[in-house]
DNA sequence: TTATTATTGAAAACGATTTCTATTATCGTT
DNA sequence: AACGATAATAGAAATCGTTTTCAATAATAA
């Protein structure tokens, strides 16, 4: 059994990127970050929003979005489109690449990695003389709770 | 060498759906429908409406939206966002399911199957217990143009 | 400290969707 | 075929989530 399942992020991440790039330290970048780390995976800029406002009463909610962008430059967060109308915010700090699995009744995201497929992408590329730079493989439909008994946790 | 690469897309394709459908046959739809048929795959919704104010110049462009939608829940377009800010209609009456190579330097779209990565997909699926509807895989980078001779045909 | 910039929050703009009322396609009746 | 009732649809305007613009502010370096 296994303790510390997910390494501690070290609060200097944040610091060594804006430094790195000549950028300013700001308390609501700090803040941000503190709150995107807390909180669970995939989250939305308004559940961000919401609980940053506890701290940072004065913040406005094009600073969060500007923000998140940045930690998607630093590749510290990734933005994902999963279909209900809201960008959600993928850490990806400390979890290399993965994809997605998205039950379209009750929300849920599962991640999963598969190097197989990675594999036969570039294979897929490579004939059509094309260098992959990112890709995005999602896919939706039911998962197991809510196949089997239909109801599911949302609407 | 083959004549008539693309079937010829029924008139009759849209009044189909419409009336199994119990909807109305309107002006608008008819000339959108016949608009999209003969435009460009992976076409915006301005772009098609550009093309439609020439023959019903009163028409809004929620109607655009609105008719594409209709499209898609007749299973004769797909709505995709390939990260340029814009959804692109892609005419799925002719053709079966496909994914997609996307240049982030000149905006080429190519389309490919590989049914070895559409098998490698359930199988993931159903170690999830999860039961696909559909999917999304989409490959970012470059084309063979863009990488060979770097300059691009956009910006 | 001051000067130099990057960053902030408010407001405007964007692409897309929704709401609302006037219009119109369809259907049952002549 | 023409009518009238009725329910769906159209276009305008409001709204949504997100991005951009811009003047005021604040972090950094001199
Ligand atoms: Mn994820
Ligand atoms: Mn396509
Ligand atoms: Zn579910
Ligand atoms: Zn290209």
């Amino acid at each position: 059994m296994r303790i510390n399942m997910r390494a501690p992020v070290q609060p200097t991440l944040l610091k060594t990127q804006i430094t790195r790039n000549h950028l300013r330290f700001t308390r609501q970048r700090q803040e941000i970050f503190k709150v995107f780390v807390g909180m669970a995976r995939h989250v939305t800029a308004e559940e961000i929003y919401r609980e940053v406002l506890k701290k940072e009463s004065r913040i406005g909610l094009s600073t969060i979005y500007r923000t998140l962008g940045l930690f998607c430059r630093f590749g510290l967060a990734e933005a994902r489109q999963f279909g209900d109308g809201h960008t959600r915010y993928d850490p990806v700090y400390d979890k290399h690449h993965h994809d997605h699995l998205i039950c379209t009744q009750c929300g849920e995201i599962t991640e999963f990695e598969n190097q197989h497929i990675e594999r036969l992408q570039e294979q897929v590329a490579r004939r059509h003389r094309f260098v992959i730079r990112r890709h995005k493989l999602e896919l939706y439909g039911l998962c197991a709770d809510c196949h089997d008994h239909g109801s599911g946790k949302r609407g």
